[in-house]
DNA sequence: TAGTGAAGGACCC
DNA sequence: ATCCAGGGTCCTTCACGC
């Protein structure tokens, strides 16, 4: 079944269009994929989204041809330099390998949609979404079984499921809670490393060591805390590093948990069959990529086609699809990280009105002002981002001889990007500041003029 | 040639 | 009837002036 890249006169043009949300995720078990797929299609189909989709598809159809003469260009003598090349790599990386220590990732489940079920529970058992009518941020359990899910369109998810009920987005509801379960983390590694606020990353080795614990004991335990303090539930993975822990959490999710020995025969088991797309790291279109280009399916086949890899790829994109190939990942103790830009967007009907898209810009510079000034940070590039009407996304960036902070000076500059690209028809103007790093020690002196100023 | 800046993308939640 | 977010990070490629 030759269905890769069929185009639409199959008499089942929906199947040609790729979306994200029929991938195997947590609560999809069961769902009729061709339905969804189905609905997507018609509900997309024609609309300047879809048109910018489709391009961008066939950018990367023709990213994969090229990649695919250059594979057959490449002579016996390339080959078998490469081949070298890579056993070498592989047998470096392998050298890294650090089965010492036990990380565990904790993911909330349908942490918004829970949230807001705890907040109301009057929505519970019933069909709900974060977000709105034009994108769903999380869906919770009973609403995936219809096909709905995160980055889906709401209208597109009320089609899949008409009752599905609708609940805004209140991030400082999730920040409270975050809070609540970053402080039971905390308990099992003061250092833990928060991905995002419903994500950590924690190296449990100690608290193991400590507590005369299994991982998966130490994950039972921190799991059922989590509920006690919250109300809320959490699936958590075990693994010799980050990047095995995440996809070990995904695996039983929700509210379950799962192992994978510190034990390199165990890894490479575990590995050898596994999906690429459960990498993180790896998306839709390395996905595709891979797929396409070098028949890669699973994660033993990074190794299998390790040659190949370093031929086509950078070194550092090759040694990521060996590592995946090896299961490695990190395992080094987070290093503190600094925040390097702070932006604001928004999205509006598109429209070419000059004054419409200036005060927007003036807007947006406010805005983007305020959160500086909330932080104590101030910048020196700002960049620009716009999308047109037609979905095509464009940057333009300043870097400044000064640092600013105030919307004035983010206006002006702004200002100047934005009248190089007139006339044009826009639907989302993002401001974004960044490169602040030697600046952040003016924090206190920011603070005292922004007290002086009002 | 090393470093920097700009633009574009992929990816994550 | 409504017609695809907003906040980030990191990587790659290319151009440029020292």
């Amino acid at each position: 079944m030759a269905k890769s890249e069929s185009s639409g006169d199959t008499g089942r043009p929906w199947q040609s269009y790729h979306t994200v949300y029929t991938n195997a995720k947590a609560g999809m078990e069961g769902v009729d994929k061709e339905k969804v797929q189905r609905i997507v299609y018609e509900m997309s189909k024609g609309s300047k989204y879809f048109e910018n989709e489709e391009r961008k598809e066939a950018y990367i159809k023709q990213k994969i041809e090229n990649m695919q003469d250059q594979i057959a260009k490449l002579t016996d003598a390339d080959i078998s330099h490469y081949q070298k090349v890579a056993d070498k790599r592989i047998l470096e990386l392998e050298a890294t390998r650090d089965l010492t220590r036990i990380w565990l990732h904790v993911d909330m489940d349908a942490f918004y949609a829970a949230v807001e079920t705890l907040s109301n529970p009057s929505l519970n058992g019933k069909p709900m979404a974060v977000g709105s009518m034009s994108m769903i941020s999380t869906a919770n359990y009973e609403a995936r079984r219809f096909g709905v899910r995160a980055a889906m369109p709401g209208f597109i998810a009320r089609k899949l499921c008409p009752e599905l009920i609708f609940v805004p987005v209140d991030f400082k509801k999730y920040t409270h809670y975050s809070d609540l379960t970053r402080k039971v983390f905390q308990n099992y590694d003061p250092n833990f490393m928060a991905a995002s606020l419903d994500e950590a990353y924690l190296d449990i080795t100690n608290a193991c060591y400590e507590r005369d614990a299994t991982g998966g004991e130490i994950a039972e335990e921190l799991r059922k805390s989590v509920y006690e303090e919250t109300g809320l539930t959490c699936s958590a993975g075990v693994g010799p590093n980050r990047l095995l822990a995440k996809v070990c959490s995904d695996i039983n999710k929700p509210n379950g948990q799962f192992v994978l020995p510190n034990d390199r025969m165990a890894v490479m088991a575990f590995i050898s069959s596994l999906p690429i797309r459960k990498i993180g790291g790896i998306g839709k279109v390395t996905e595709h990529l891979l797929r396409d280009a070098f028949g890669i399916a699973t994660c033993e086949e990074m190794l299998q086609n390790s040659g190949f890899l370093c031929a086509l790829f950078s070194r550092s994109s090759a040694d990521f699809f060996l590592s995946v190939g090896l299961g490695l990942g990190r395992t080094d103790a987070p290093e503190v990280k600094l925040r390097k830009s702070i932006s604001n967007e928004r999205t509006f009907s598109a429209t070419d009105d000059e004054a419409f898209l200036y005060q927007k810009l003036a807007d947006l510079a406010e805005m983007l002002s305020v959160d500086m000034k909330k932080e104590g940070l101030c910048g020196r590039t700002l960049t620009l981002k716009l999308k047109t009407a037609s979905f095509e996304v464009r940057t333009r960036a300043v870097t400044l001889q000064k640092y600013i902070f105030s919307s004035e000076d983010i206006l002006k500059h702004a200002s100047k990007l934005l009248k190089a690209e007139l006339p044009i028809s826009l639907r989302l103007i993002a401001a974004s500041m960044g490169y602040w790093s030697v600046c952040s020690l003016l924090t206190d002196q920011i603070t005292e003029l922004w007290n002086f100023k009002f």
